[in-house]
Formats: structure tokens, sequence, C-alpha cells
DNA sequence: TTTATATACGATAATAATAGTCGTATTTAT
DNA sequence: ATAAATACGACTATTATTATCGTATATAAA
């Protein structure tokens, strides 16, 4: 319950490897792959992903692959967590919200404010606390 | 991401329902399934775990149904959970773990100050914050 | 004592979300 | 040119969640 993602462990296992090695050094996402038995395709496109998000930066051609481009002190896990699988919450009605029966709803203000407890924590997290 | 099951918050919706009604009333499955439009018999399931773990009382027979009978204050939302779905964790290698490459995972250990921030937070609000 | 209405619960089906693969294009060092 | 890497949309497979079905049991009330 309250799981993270394959995606999100990946990432993760991914930048403290990037993490771990000589500052500007590339890997490359087979590199990753085989060091931790993950699916090279899936962490591939994960990888991309934090390119496109400027958490991390991509070289291309051969000899290329991916190192660590943001700051990760200044990176909180909430915005990490968001920009790779969308909003943080314990339910989701708050933000796509076609729940049919959200008048009838008697719990929308304390789930809230479990939401702003738990948005909260991972606000007060670095991603550089996980990767270091 | 980080979503509540259905069947949590049925439980909640339920809990609440029961919460503001006149102490020691019943209410039953269907009447509270029908109010918030929620499947009845997989509330009603919910509804009778809950009874097996003694945080509401069930009463069979004709105008029978459930009403609460634990202190719901004394009741932490992470115990509440876990009874209801077992283990609350970020990632579940520290519960049953047949995780393969767990030697050479490289996360365990920050991911675990995660989940120990989690698993606190939650210790930390009681069952009754919700549903009063 | 029959009936109706409720809980109890295992088994199964349906659905949705997640995870993983495939195919192809593009980049670029050698 | 070639080989090795990223890029990425489309698709498939798998798993987890959600919901339903069928049947048993309890019991209040007619």
């Amino acid at each position: 319950m309250l799981k993270l993602t394959r995606k999100v462990e990946y990432a993760l296992i991914a930048l403290r490897h990037m993490q771990a090695m000589k500052p500007g050094k590339l890997t490359s996402a087979k590199e990753i792959a085989e060091a931790y038995g993950l699916p090279q395709q899936l962490l591939a496109k994960t990888l991309q992903q934090m390119a496109r998000d400027k958490t991390i930066e991509a070289v291309q051609g051969p000899s290329g692959g991916y190192r660590i481009l943001s700051n990760l002190d200044k990176i909180s896990l909430k915005d990490f967590f968001e920009k790779l699988e969308g909003p943080l919450g314990i339910m989701d009605c708050y933000f796509d919200s076609d729940c049919v029966q959200i008048g009838a709803c008697n719990i929308r203000v304390p789930i809230q404010r479990i939401n702003e407890n738990m948005r909260n924590m991972f606000s007060k997290m670095s991603l550089r606390e996980v990767t270091q």
C-alpha cells in the first residue's frame, strides 16, 4: 500500500548510480540496467523522461549516455515524484475529479488534510538525501 | 501516485458515516452504499473485515448492521491502514522481499528512511481526525 | 414456524493500472 | 560506412485492483 512505481524506483537507482560516479562522467542505460538487473528499455525511457525534465543530461551517439545536470539538493522528492508520475495525493479527486459522487462524499476535507501532510513531508526531503 | 485503495476509501466513508450518527445506533451496508453510491457487496466485505478487526461491531439478522466499537482516538491511521491493506511502505522489499536483485539494489537504505518518515507520519494521525 | 432482511465469506470475473517489449528513427564517435 | 548510443510512439503482457456471484448463516417479526 502507498507504493512507489517501478519507474520511480528505477529513476532513483539510476540517479544514485550516477551520483556515485566521477562528476561529469557519462553512464549508459545499458550499463545501469546490467548492474542492477533492470529492464533496459524501460529504464531508458525513464532516463529520457528525466532528461526532458532537465534532471539529467543526455548525450547521444556511441560513448554517449547520461549524467546528472541539476543540483539534487534543490529538487524536493515531491517535485521529483510529480515530474515522473503526476500529482502526489492519497486520492485523486483533487486533481482530475470525474468522480460522480463527489457531492455525496463525506471525507474530502479530512483526506485533504492527510494529503497536505504527505505533500509537505515529501517537500521537505531533497532528492539528494535519497541518492547520496 | 501513492493512492489509497477503494477499500480504504470506503472504510473511511463508512466510519465517518457511523461516527456522525447517534452513538450505538446501527447502520447497514445497504444504507451506506446507497447514501454514497458505493458497490454494496464490496463495502460489506470491508465492513466485515473491520468487524473482524474489532474496529466496528456487526449485528446480524434483519434490523442488524454495524456500529463503531473501538475508540477511534486510539487507533492510528497507520494501524488502520495496515489492518486493511497490510504493511505500509513505499517499496515492499522490506516485507515480502522475493526481489531477485536485492543484493545489487543501491537504494534500500535511503528508501527505508522515507518509509520510516511516512509510517511515522501516519502513526501520529488518529483515525478520529479523519472521521470526525 | 415461515419469511424477509441482514451479515459472512470463498470463488470468480471484469477492469484498470502498471510494467515491459518492439520497431524504427536519429545522433555521432570511430 | 558502421556501430553504439539516445528518442519515442505503439503495442503487448502482466499484475493488482475492483466488483460480482452464489451460498450459508443469523435473527427479528409476521
